[in-house]
This record gives structure tokens, sequence and C-alpha cells, in this order.
DNA sequence: TTCAGCCGTCGAAGCGCTTCGACGTCCCGC
DNA sequence: GCGGGACGTCGAAGCGCTTCGACGGCTGAA
């Protein structure tokens, strides 16, 4: 293993030199530095993280800590890994990857044994247990979602709320007077996701702000539940025209149910969705959707971290705006 | 920050007993070891990863390359990564991610540093530029998936050849005379990735052995593409009665178009996959399948890895037998 | 001409841990 | 009763890097 005294011997400088002609923390002349560089490449030199870490408290990886639980849409989860991992690489920083089994025992274990200079926390629950845990460590860390209670924390995300809003604002505005929510699987709810509830918020104040008749209804990730949903919506809402839905696995199999039921889509029913963009593309129908952003959320968390490990404020909430996109499944209301 | 100095004047000895009590590298008496333990709790001591990582020389970090292009089933790359950070955590070891398009670099970049202790990579293909890469590195790596020449190197996947054959064979013992195999695209094949091609030797391979009429047929991962391949092999071989699909983005698209070409699954048309299990059992008409064990392999790679860390030997090529699961979209042959 | 001060470099002191050799003690076999 | 191991512990020497203080030489202001 070539080492930083064998550049330094290579080079005709002292280690320290090397050193800082590597970092840049003191002024080094040009001569000098091209020198050491040149005797970088000729030698192959890579400082050893493991000391580097040691002399300077700073390993240069963030702790990333994914979801496992069923019901999370994994192609969302995996986009945002990756965008993590390339934005960290561009700030030269590596990503450890920790699964949500871990637990608080391996966030503490991550920050404490200096594995890590900071950590990303993803699916973040409204009373999320490891809160307390984020704010006694003593590195930077940055959640993905919201919970109830937030201070002295930083937190990201898709600002759900105007989400919802956006869909109903799109449907009032197409002339919608009845419209409902589809919502996420009932235990999303009673876990107290945030982001779920957001999305309701969002919905039934921009209904009861137009004075549309609404209805919210969760509902299970199975076709079956979707058709379910469906027919007891048109049951209770016959003048219903417009769906917002807020869940991935049963977009397809619900837009199908409303079909066989007899509305066409967009012809007697428009159907807006929050989901992300590639999903909404892919269907028989492609959707008018909110995007959900992984990737913008997965850099933007990044860039929060580092500027906090800069020393620098950072603001605790970040709420990405909602992105609209009309894909054909919305239209005007027919007249009756 | 508690160090190990701390813990040794709090328990009363040197600091080198306090490693050799961690480590066990050493016999240290009952009365010691529980007295330096009753201090590690005490004191909440957590040895620094980079300290130990520089005087070991082992870092307890393994390096994981996902792959982040198209045609990829999500899924199960997040489903091996899980398996992965799971089993290396039972090691005492955890995984840093790395994507695909960190390349080369970015693997001679954690190996060099001694940021990682071994490597796990992903989605190898026949004549992957990284194979040299790998066999010039002085730590050992696990790749998934079979190069044209492993030698040197140590693989593992599911065996694919069999899995291709165990398809036939099962249609075969149906009674089916007529086959067909609906592949990845084109380009998975044309990337020369070594999976698709050994599904394909395995499948004509039994095909001939049991003098079936057989047919292959690439396929892009639409579902327009899906009912082209479907009619394209109802014209070409009216009398077909089992499918191999070995595409997970099609597998629901083709059954659908086969049913609207008027055959029945199972009546008319016997279909089995290779595919994850989950897809399989999701499907409007669960589909007969050989799993996809990212799991296992996951869990299987990291053992290797481990075994390998341990300076002991291990099997160049690991290949998992394929496994089998009825699903009811197979039966026997009608009687014409 | 002198001296303050900056620039560029060096040497040395750690960072917190593991590991090697050494050493005393105790037990067992002869 | 004595020598040789095994056992249990200690001290010291690094692992390879960063960083702090120091220092010589040079510039520019007085």
């Amino acid at each position: 293993m070539v080492k930083i005294t064998d550049v330094a011997r290579h080079a005709g400088v002292s280690p320290s030199t090397v050193s800082y002609a590597i970092s840049g923390k003191r002024p080094i002349s040009d001569e000098t530095r091209r020198r050491v560089e040149a005797s970088i490449r000729a030698l192959g030199y890579r400082p050893h993280a493991g000391a580097r870490a040691l002399a300077s408290s700073k390993s240069n990886v963030l702790a990333l800590v994914v979801p496992l639980r069923a019901g999370i849409h994994v192609p969302v989860v995996m986009q945002f890994a990756v965008s993590v991992v390339t934005t960290a690489r561009r700030h030269d920083h590596d990503v450890l990857l920790l699964t949500q089994e871990e637990g608080e025992e391996g966030l503490r274990r991550v920050a404490d044994t200096a594995l890590v200079d900071a950590l990303i926390v993803m699916d973040v629950q409204l009373h999320d247990p490891r809160l307390p845990l984020l704010r006694s460590l003593d590195r930077p860390s940055v959640m993905i979602g919201f919970p109830a209670a937030p201070s002295g924390l930083t937190c990201i995300d898709l600002d759900f709320k105007a989400a919802g809003e956006a869909c109903v604002e799109h449907l009032a505005g197409l002339g919608h007077r009845v419209v409902a929510l589809v919502g996420s699987p009932p235990e999303v709810y009673v876990r107290q996701t945030a982001f779920a509830q957001r999305v309701v918020q969002g919905f039934t104040a921009a209904a009861d702000r137009h004075r549309l008749s609404s209805a919210v209804r969760p509902c299970e990730a199975s076709p079956a539940a979707a058709r379910a949903v469906a027919e007891q919506l048109l049951s209770e809402q016959p003048a219903l025209t417009g769906v917002v839905v807020h869940n991935e696995a049963i977009l397809e199999p619900l837009t199908d149910a409303f079909e066989q039921l007899g509305l066409r889509v967009p012809g007697d029913l428009s159907i807006t969705a929050i989901c992300p963009d590639e999903l909404a593309e892919s269907l028989r129908v492609p959707v008018t959707s909110i995007a959900l952003p992984s990737a913008e959320v997965g850099s933007r968390a990044v860039e929060l971290l580092m500027r906090k490990l800069d020393g620098k404020g950072v603001p605790e909430a970040t709420l990405l705006a909602p992105r609209m996109t009309e894909r054909g499944s919305t239209g005007r209301r027919a007249a009756s």
C-alpha cells in the first residue's frame, strides 16, 4: 500500500505538505502542488479512509435508512436511494445503507462509532420513536416526511397538503362539483404516516373552499378493494365526476372498476393521482398526476445535510411544491 | 466521546485488556471480562470505527454495487439489497451502497481507500469490463451472475439454465408438445447478459430432449409488444399449448393477449414463468413459476464473502437450484 | 534600512484502536 | 520439588492521516 509518506518522499516534500496540497486547507505554491499531484498519480496513491476518518473525525459517509414495510412503493424508494447516492458522491461522500429493521439502535450505532457523519431517515411517522434519538445524536440528520413535532429537526418532503389541494383545484377548474379522494390503505392512517393525512387535509380544505360535495375513502391495495370502493362511491354519490387517487397500487384497478361500472375516463369521470410520473405514464389511460419527486427529494436531502455539515443553517421544514402533469385522464365536466 | 482508555481506567485494567475482552482474541478471565463489560455499559462506550479500521485494517464494511439501467426489475434489486444488508449485519458488517454509474473507478476507489473489506457486484454481464478490475483488487468480491470467463472470481446466481429446463420439463410432463419461450427485451441479449441466454439454452435443450416443437421470442417490455408476440406465435405455431415467460414486465399483458385471442389459461394454454414469487402470486391468474430467489442470492453472496474474508476457500460458481411453485396457470394438455 | 506580516513549508503530536512481545502466576507432570 | 506450559494481563509500538505551531524568506510600509 502506498501511503502519504511515499508520496512525500517521491515529491521531495513533507507529508503535511502533501496533505495540504490535497485538501487545500493551507496555501501551497503551484509548483509544489503540481509536483505532489504528479507523484500521487505516478504512485497511484489513495488516502486510507480509516486513517483519514480518525485524524479528521470525518468519515465522509452518510447513513441512509430505508423502509421495508409492506405497502411502500418500492421503485420510489429505489429511485430515492439512487438519487441520494449520486448526490452524495457529487459532494465527495459515500452512503451506508441501513434498513428500518435496525431501528434506533442501528442509528445510534453508526452515529456513535463515527461510522457516518450524518443521517437520512426515510418514511418518518407522525410520532416516530426515532425522533428523540435523532435530536440527541451529535451528528446532523434529515428526515423524509414530517412528524407531528419536527422542531429541532430538519424535514423535507413533497407538500402533500398542497398536492391534495392542487388536485381539487384542477377538478374544480374543470367544472366538477362532486369529488372523492381514494387514499392509502387504512393501516397507513392508523400508523399515522403524516403524508397521507396531509393529502386528506388539502383535499378537504380545497373541496370546502369550492363548495364541492366530497368524500374520502381509504382503500386496501387490492383490485377487489378498489372495485368495492368504486361501487360504494357511486352508490353514495351518483353524481360523482372527479376522483383523486393517492394509492399507487390501485390506480389501475380502480380505473378499470369505474369503467366496468359504465363510466368512461375522462368522458364521464376525471381521475387525477398523486404518484410517481412513470406509473402515471405507463397506465392504459395515462393519468393526470402530481409527481412524487423522489429523485428531487433525495438530492435536496443530501444538500441540506451538506449545509448542516458545513455549519450553515438550514430551514427546519422544506416543502416541495407539487407539480401537476396533465395526461388525459381529466376533462371538463360533461354538461348534464 | 468515551474511548477505550476511559473504559480501561473505569474497569481498572489496561486498554489492551479491554480490547481483548471485546474481541476475544486472547483469553481473559471471566471476572475481568465482566468488569470490562460493566464499564462499557456504564460509560456507553462505542469503539471508533475509523480508529478500529486503521489499527486492524478491517473496516467491517461491504460494498454493494446496484444496477440502475432500464429494464431491470426494481423490486428484485431492492429485495436483494435488503437481504444483503440484513445478512451482513448478522456478521457484524455494514453495507456501502454504490451505483453502477460509479463504474470501475468507484470500485477501485472504495477498495483502494480501504473503505470496504469486500465487494458484491450485481448485474454482471458476459464480458463485464469490471472483471479484470475485480481480479486485480486486493480484496475479495462476489458477483451476482455469470460472466463468460469467471475463472479466478466467485459467482452466484439462480441456475437459469436449469430453470429453463424445469419449465419445459413441467410442460412436457403435462403432455404439451408445442412450446414457446417469451424472453427478455432484445437489448438484454445484445448486451449479453448471461442469465437470459442461459434460460434459452436450458429451454432449447429440454425441448429437444423431449422432441417438442419450440420457438424462442425476445419481447420488449410493453403490452403492445406482448400482444404482437402472442399473435405472431399463434400464427406460426397454431398448436401452441405451452409458454414459458422470462420477462416480468409482460407477464400480465401477455396472458391478457392470449386470452383475448381466444385461449383460456390454463384450459387451452399453460403458462409458466421465471419471475419473483410475489409477482407470480399477484397476477389475476396466479402463474406457475420458478422463483427468482433474490433474498437467498443476497444472503448467500454475503456468506460467501464472509468465508473469503476468513481466508476459507469457496467454490468459484454457486448455482442455486430452481424451485417451481404450481399456481394454476398450467394444466394437462386438453385431448385434441 | 528595518520590521511587521504573509506565504509556503516542515516537524511533531496526536486521532483511538489493535496487536505483539513480555512477564508474572499458577498448575501439572514427572 | 522442579521445570515447562498455559493463562491472564500489561506496556508500547504503531496503523496512516490531519493539524497545529513554528520558522525561514520575502514583500512592502514606515
